[in-house]
DNA sequence: CATGAATGAGACTTCATTCAT
DNA sequence: TATGAATGAAGTCTCATTCAT
């Protein structure tokens, strides 16, 4: 009994030994050019075990990507549910996404880069999920265009869409070191991405235009 | 004399023909699954005949790229120095985008699918170029803010991330087909983009805050 | 002791529980197809258990299979030692395979498909035991020649051939679902098979010439 | 035009030479040892050639085949309708078959190993195709049973697998060396087949039974 | 006896690129 | 210019067998 535990133990955990692995090496060299045998090496295991445990290359970066992407959508519906406003609602969907890089950028360059961003390949495979954030992102606005907070001149859907793409390319560019990416630029990026979406997204009073 | 002249033109042609069939290979297939074979057949030339004219697929793809990005890089630099005010030089580069698309939507959807967010492959090899038009963007946002037409507590190249962004997710979404793209949607697009982003960068003026 | 007994029996029982389910196995996906995992499985036993009892997975077709073709030879050269005529001989060699078949038609189908016509295999390997088939039918054709029962122009090893063959193609036939295979098929192809081989086989009298 | 010509007549070659190389390695490896880059060095091309000409290793057998066995169906339909008595019908069918083992043995070896005999992998693909032979066969029994010249109690699809069985069985006894396969062994083998398996159909004349 | 994780060699297929004509 | 045959490196996946527990 104690036997078979330990062995499934030890099995999950070499499954995630590899998986771990996986995420550095298609963060390091890309899926495309990632070998099954890069994977075992840097999981220090037999090139066999991969299959053992995955029935392809493609099945890893799949299992990746929804494992995390499905964390990112109950983040969302969670914040639209729980809180009351909709600054706060994509102040705590931009917060998750931010944070989700901040604590493992590996695995999100690896979701961006190889799923999210990868249109012709794993994004197409992915398209549904993706979209579900989208939507997500569209009620939070729609609700709030009811409500009156939001200006109603924008579709929802495509003002979700500037704000998800915004969001992303932000990432893109701290991937790639088009931007800086320090402690203190996570913290004002949250706030800042919130103000100057939301703020453009806002009714904007008649005391604005110059008289 | 003239047939020299002949033969280059239809040179240039045959080139020009094969060109064109890649952007329709590569657009279809993505750049990957796209065989130099299938390119052949496309423009109707024999195999080698592209080997005849470009060194690599790789260049093919360079060169569909840079030649479109060129312009870009123009239009965004032309649009700053030609207009006078933050929201029409923003506005003549979203619009200059919007318009790339919907004049070529194929040679579009392959520089964005296949260079501008394939970070990994041909992305990293035009980093340069495309960093160029982020800096362009930065510098019209700055200018504004120098001027106090943009509020100042974002950093002018988060700004033009955000900006660029959100116009090629609606790219991206039009043509995977997330969001609706008619005749009319390019239009409202252009004045939106502007109107929500450049709303987000401008101060907020004193009468909007409640009492 | 009884419970060494015991211990034994029950070993036996797993072995043969195994030899079985790679009869049905073999049967179903073909010895090529068939995996270690696969017969395991249909045992209902551990992966590695099989190679506790088999050295490899070759080790159990031939194990099967001798098992088998050594009551077929037994079975042959007992007709021939005890009955007294050339077609009562024939006749329970030709009865004994077909019976086999009908008896367990996955071990016939094992045993022919992956052995007897595996010429480039595993027909290989036993193509000794399967000489002593031909063999012993060759005997009692040799035995009627000489006797002047059979016809002595065609050749005893000739002969076994094709009787042999016949009989083989017709529980290909009937593996294959080519020709039906229903209880009084199996009866009458017994004693057709006799009727038209050795009718074959028996000197043709004057009578039958057209004077 | 000549250029283009010959350089068809070249390409042509070329495939005949890998085909022919495939013959070989699959008569001395079978088909499942053999490699393609056995095939490739055999024929004295680049491992990439053999992929030029045909799709796949499967489809170069399926190829041979076919190619074969369509001379083999196009041969006892000829004998069906060319020649006037069962025996003579029967004859050329047989004999057709042992002559192309003569002619070409390391093709009939493949043909025979690889798919006809072959049930579990090949044969089940090309199924339909031996069928027609079988049928074929049949046909020329069922009209010999309705002029009385064969027995009628033995059905026609019965014989038919009888006689194609027992030439069958004679080649691989060839092929395995199971039995002599000389030039006159080819002949009167010919003449045997008939002999044997027509004489075990054709009915009994009331003289032969002792009275 | 029993379990199933771990190993690693092996082969097919793809396709960008080169080359002879 | 134009053709398309020829080249060969590279990488995924399979699965029999071994081994530690």
């Amino acid at each position: 009994m104690a036997t078979t535990a330990n062995r499934d133990e030890r099995a999950a955990d070499k499954r995630r030994q590899i998986l771990d692995a996986a995420i550095r090496v298609f963060a390091r060299q890309g899926f495309h050019s990632a070998r099954v045998s890069d994977i075992a090496e840097e999981a220090g295991v037999a090139y066999g075990l991969v299959y053992h445990y995955f029935d392809s290359k493609d099945q890893m970066l799949n299992e990746l990507f929804t494992e995390r992407w499905s964390l990112l959508l109950d983040a969302i519906r969670q914040a639209d549910s729980q809180l009351d406003n909709p600054r706060a609602k994509l102040g705590a969907a931009a917060g998750f996404i931010i944070d989700s890089y901040r604590h493992d950028p590996e695995l999100m360059k690896v979701i961006i880069v190889e799923v999210t961003r990868a249109a012709n390949s794993f994004g197409r495979t992915h398209l549904a999920e993706i979209r579900q954030a989208y939507d997500a992102i569209a009620k939070i606005v729609a609700d709030a265009q009811r409500a009156g907070e939001f200006r109603t001149d924008v579709s929802s859907e495509f003002a979700a869409m500037l704000f998800y793409g915004a969001i992303e390319q932000l990432l893109t560019g701290w991937i790639f070191e088009v931007v800086p990416a320090a402690d203190e630029d996570y913290d004002s990026a949250k706030a800042l991405i919130v103000e100057t979406i939301c703020g453009g997204l806002e009714p904007r009073v008649a005391a604005e235009l110059p008289g």
